[in-house]
DNA sequence: ATGGTGGAGGGTCCA
């Protein structure tokens, strides 16, 4: 049957709609808070995140800026460690600490922290890169994300609230989110068994916000090595990510790399990924 | 070309 075409109907233009300010979490893996103080400064006066999930604060808590974290009226929950590591989350109203140490990690590492705000459970990770692969180090890697997986398996997959896990996972889940596979061949964070983790976690439902809102985006990475002027050629990789949770896909709005935070002076190898949601 | 760069901390280790 041939039916006339139908025009498409533009959406009704709203000149005045009300500015509805939907609640934002991001991630940033800062690659030394002290080093990047006034780039999370200037991130947050822009962006106003409600909740900002830190990784490599590279420091102990009592290190952590003082005054940050209050000159922007936030709330700065602090897990931190002496010259490597270290994850925090920044709050624009405090949040119920519910744990920050990943169930069944012996390595004693500051990657890990889980607190809820306004019944969102939020978990900050800053999983082991696992290089190089031949050393104790991917190991480490591996037993992390088993440690991941089955916490999700065991308590987060009956939460029956909104849920969000972000942070460097270290993992690239897919070859076109690496600029060069032959040239990263080697790297755990292609590796096949770090790839099951990261799939193990969305055959259990979690859904990568990322992919989701922005099917085939070719602008998807978020970190580019300081050497070889990797971020002025566009050579870099997608190892940060928010995985969420139904609950929490159903209220996705956007999620968005940010790269300004790249182009500054002294920046962090890592940019922020963001989600808005209802 | 096993380099290149950047942070911590004051050796090298880590990414």
């Amino acid at each position: 049957m041939n039916l006339p075409r139908q025009q498409p109907v533009p959406p009704p233009k709203s000149t005045h709609s009300p500015k509805i300010n939907m609640p934002i979490i991001a991630s940033f893996n800062v690659n030394s808070i002290n080093a990047r103080a006034n780039i999370v400064k200037e991130y947050c006066q822009s962006q106003k995140p409600n909740i900002l999930g830190l990784q490599e604060l590279k420091c102990v808590n009592e290190q952590f800026p003082a005054d940050l974290a209050g000159d922007l009226g936030y709330h700065a929950t602090i897990h931190g460690q002496k010259s490597y590591n270290g994850v925090a989350i920044l709050s624009q109203s405090p949040v119920n600490v519910i744990a920050n140490q990943l169930p069944g990690d012996s390595d004693g590492e500051a990657r890990f922290l889980w607190v809820e705000y306004n019944g969102v459970h939020i978990i900050n990770i800053y999983a082991p890169n696992g290089n190089p692969k031949e050393s104790e180090k991917f190991p480490k890697k591996m037993r992390f994300m088993e440690n991941l997986t089955q916490l999700v398996r065991q308590k987060l997959l009956y939460l029956g609230q909104p849920l969000v896990i972000m942070g460097d996972y270290n993992i690239a889940p897919f070859d076109h989110d690496v600029y060069d596979t032959k040239a990263l061949a080697d790297d755990a964070i292609i590796d096949e068994r770090a790839r099951q983790y990261y799939f193990a976690l969305t055959h259990l439902g979690l859904v990568d916000a990322f992919d989701i809102m922005n099917p085939n985006a070719t602008d998807r990475y978020s970190y580019w090595d300081y050497m070889a002027g990797r971020f002025q050629k566009n050579q870099g990789v997608r190892i940060d990510h928010i995985l969420v949770n139904g609950l929490m896909a159903d209220r996705l709005v956007s999620c968005q790399i940010h790269k300004k935070p790249r182009i500054m002076e002294r920046p962090s190898d890592h940019t922020p990924i963001a989600i808005e949601y209802k």
